[in-house]
DNA sequence: GCCATAAAGATTGTATACAATATTCCTTGA
DNA sequence: TCAAGGAATATTGTATACAATCTTTATGGC
């Protein structure tokens, strides 16, 4: 319970019977969904769970890997020496909830990570969009960290984005971090390979 | 008249006067304005204007120059002959715009172009967030073709990118596109400074 | 038996009324 | 005279009522 699923309609009164108020701030809420995507509003129709298609997942992280690559790009001229030392403490972090084998410690410690880096470009707006476009994909991306090895992998891509940062070699703090979101992307595809559809 | 001023407060009732509708449509498009970025929205204080400072507008150039590079490297890569051949007509609709010394003509014909070049990149998803980067920023680089020799500049720019995707080079279109979204925002901050500000 | 059409029901979109909060201006005291 | 506090006003946030539109179901005709 409690969970949605793509496609589902998200009736108006329900959800305001649900929160106990009435329908204009679910109203207002739901347009922001719609707004950011994350539902899609049909005329007379309403709200729906906005599914999103393989395809158009592919298209997003497409877009998500330029844009890590722009951060990493940029963090590895701007970051401060201070910044740098957070970021590898947070990769540390990442190491011990990598060791622990609990993938959802990974996936928070790897969220700061990720944040961290959007911070260091120095550009708040690219901030803003790289970090509305990871919260967006987060749901697909949680999957990738249950197959096997895909944690220690991605711990190992994380190390080529922070050495090459701290290097100050911005072409290839950018290769890296965009290979990281694009082997994600490949991996998807695997996935949904192996699932025979 | 009709116009409004970034910062100014827009009064909830006195819109849905002058549109001769209810408060409720007019909060819903607010609230729209407001995820999208155009309105800031303060609790209890209502709507304003966003005020977009010079700093945010140059972080926004610098994402906007990436994106454009990457609609064109992938347009290299992926446009058919016949989008290729549209793209080159309303390139030559843009030579007689310059030619006639209307910068209106040459903005709307511009934004055709820029238009032909997102779709060309062969990801809805792209194509929409670049369209929509565009859209913000229309304003202030409406500014930038009243510059002398800026439509010219602008025109050759546009050359190199519908060269290299005739000739398929990726890198090439990447970085001509990327420049050309560049140096309007040099141009800008030329142009602030030239108003001792 | 099946399809088309119309009526009933349900749900979204809009208007209006009321409550909550911020702003402004006036009063009062030092 | 100026500052601080409070009341009055204005504006936003929420609830509810009504209108418009879509969906479903039942009925009639072929």
């Amino acid at each position: 319970m409690g969970t949605i699923q793509p496609g589902q309609h998200l009736d108006e009164v329900a959800l305001a019977g649900r929160f106990g108020v009435s329908r204009t701030p679910i109203r207002e809420a739901l347009m922001q969904l719609g707004t950011m995507g994350l539902v899609e509003m049909r005329p007379h129709r309403g709200a729906f769970v906005k599914r999103i298609g393989i395809a158009e997942l592919v298209e997003m992280i497409e877009v998500m890997a330029e844009l890590e690559g722009m951060c990493a790009r940029l963090a590895a001229r701007r970051m401060s020496a201070a910044e740098i030392d957070a970021l590898e403490q947070i990769h540390l972090d990442c190491a011990a909830a990598a060791d622990s084998g609990d993938p959802d410690a990974y996936y928070y410690e790897n969220e700061r990570f990720h944040r961290a880096l959007y911070a260091g470009c120095h550009n708040g707006f690219l901030t803003e969009e790289a970090g509305r476009l990871h919260e967006r994909t987060k749901v697909y991306r949680r999957l990738q960290l249950r197959v096997r090895g895909r944690v220690e992998n991605s711990f190992s891509e994380h190390e080529a984005v922070v050495e090459a940062i701290r290097a100050g070699n911005p072409e290839c703090a950018e290769k890296a971090a965009r290979d990281h979101v694009l082997i994600q992307g490949e991996r998807f595809n695997d996935f949904v390979a192996s699932l025979g559809e």
